[in-house]
DNA sequence: CATGAATGAGAGTTCATTCAT
DNA sequence: TATGAATGAACTCTCATTCAT
């Protein structure tokens, strides 16, 4: 049986609504901090009334889960839509380089709000390490299907998402002066490609 | 212009105090969240009153911006130390990440709670900011000394630094399981060795 | 001086809604508390839209009063109907205790709610007591028909009002164990009669 | 382990204040109903803040409750107090229906309440329910002690009860005009002493 | 006539901060 | 200095009532 007191909108305005309600809330949580952010402030920001919130979700929690459900699938689908058959190891590597940064120039300052709600709730932490774990899997697949050494590759995967990870966030940020984008994403590329080493075959 | 509420605790029991209440009130803080930790809960801790919390911090923030300092000398100050000079520069890498897992394992999960503050609190940002500079600083001297290629020196020790704080973390934390400590120390190690390039003089 | 807002249902299945609103509602409030019961409660209850409601009824509270009149009128109606001038008094009587017990079998919990709600509601409280002031006329009424002693007939009749009452309460309820059902009856009815005493004439 | 939250009071003054907070708050609850009387008006009426009221209660219906068991303790004391192995058992009886009495003008309009709030608080119900237990055990243990017929002993005492509280209540409202204290109360011991029989040693 | 999405005032509760002792 | 009781603003969430469709 369904939760009878949040129901889901049928109605086009409906959806668009509780979309709205996802974007703003999650987005200002991202920005002040979920504790920051009240129930208020959400309603002002989105054009509604604090009352329609409950009636599209359980509680603020609930709107910061799904914004955090969305941001997963953001940073996820361009992985999946851009890794083609014929592409080689390197290219899929640009490509999904490109769409994490892409996720965070999107999500913007999520990321450490996210971490930080990481610590005291267990469903929050369920999603992103889920999330973090798929990408590190298309990642170790990618490159076992390219014939790389399968030597420690679920550290190394590791490593090459951090390394990704940190470079999005520079990217995205800039907040150290002096450092050049370019070089930056070079000298990450050419990290990750000597982690690989040689493909075995060939 | 001094703050004419709080006081400088002069005598030694009072420092004393003082420094219980940073320490007690910024590891709860760290491990359940800012604001899930009351100045109730850290003045039970620390066994102290509340009121008298007040007469050392001007605010619970103030409490949290004290303990940060310390955690940012905690993690400097080590470095300083064993970083000799008639140490060779890998020896000297070693000691940085000895310094810098040590400094993860004593302030826990301070790591993600900063993080998070830092996006909304310009002076939590400030400390951070100005600890990562000294550390990045510091690699740069160290390398430049050593006599390794300065090109993208910047670009090069920003990307160490990531390296180590995400082996740190995931050292501290084990949460993904199926890796290998000692593989990913050795992978890292491994890696800042292949940025360094070779010294220019042999 | 009509009301403007709400309007008297004309069409036959619009009374029959309005009448399902009242019976759902009032059965609803009487079992789960009038607060408890929300307005969307007992649209969904009544299988109409909360927006309806406010056709038939000024508020909720409306409702309550329309649901405590049908109860009114279901404990009173069958006191005139069954008392027929060949009875004696002894069969009335009885006929009485049944009616007043079938009234609260029907309404159920009903009576607690609506003593509380007596307490802060000068409408309800004005209901409820011309309920029992018609109640105990009748029963007066039928005494000093059937020739018994009019001494203290009034106090005499408000006893044996709350006598029957508290019968009918626990026959419907039957919140205390080990008490026989027949015996209790029977030991009213004796104290009834006994409060009686017997007719002046013969 | 005890409840952290709320604390019990040692000090003079604030078992005073917590005593105020319960006098005031259940008279509020039981004069305009439990839903109608905000944290703010008692905290208001106590002459307190309202976040004093949640270091000594953990929520507003546990001043209810504190409430309601002192109520309960006013009316059952008397009871025991004032029956003494000397007195005759029609003494005895009208000491029990001068403690009700008094306890009803002491509480008030509690009663009714108390009864509504019994339908949806099984631990109010039980508080209840424990009361109405001892009251009439007591009664029994009384007759049956002075020698009357133990003959459908619980079913008189019961109803003997309802006659009592029945008679407390209207002494102690006076709702219906034209009603003879005196004579009501005459007739309520006439009847019990009815009720009571002969005892059965002579 | 009917719907049910939307409103927003107001509820209970928490907690950083103050202050009488 | 030190206490911890007290404050009250601000929070999340509810629900009787309204209104666009």
């Amino acid at each position: 049986m369904e939760n009878v007191k949040t129901r889901e909108p049928q109605q086009k305005r409906s959806i668009e609504k509780k979309n709205r309600i996802i974007e703003t809330g999650f987005r200002l949580m991202c920005e002040n901090g979920y504790q920051k952010t009240t129930t208020a402030d959400i309603a002002k920001a989105a054009g509604v009334s604090t009352g329609i919130i409950y009636s599209y979700f359980k509680d603020k929690r609930d709107i910061f889960i799904y914004g955090l459900e969305a941001y997963a699938k953001h940073m996820l689908l361009p992985i999946y839509d851009r890794i083609t058959p014929d592409l080689d190891v390197y290219s899929a590597l640009n490509a999904i380089i490109d769409s994490l940064i892409e996720g965070h120039k999107v999500f913007q300052h999520a990321h450490k709000e996210i971490e930080a709600l990481t610590m005291t709730d267990e469903v929050i932490a369920g999603i992103m390490f889920e999330t973090e774990l798929q990408i590190t899997k298309q990642l170790e697949l990618l490159l076992a299907q390219a014939g790389f050494d399968a030597t420690d590759l679920p550290e190394k995967t590791h490593i090459m998402y951090n390394l990704v990870e940190s470079l999005c966030h520079e990217l995205t940020f800039h907040q150290h002066e002096g450092l050049n984008d370019a070089k930056m994403r070079q000298i990450v590329t050419d990290t990750i490609i000597f982690l690989l080493g040689k493909p075995v075959i060939s």
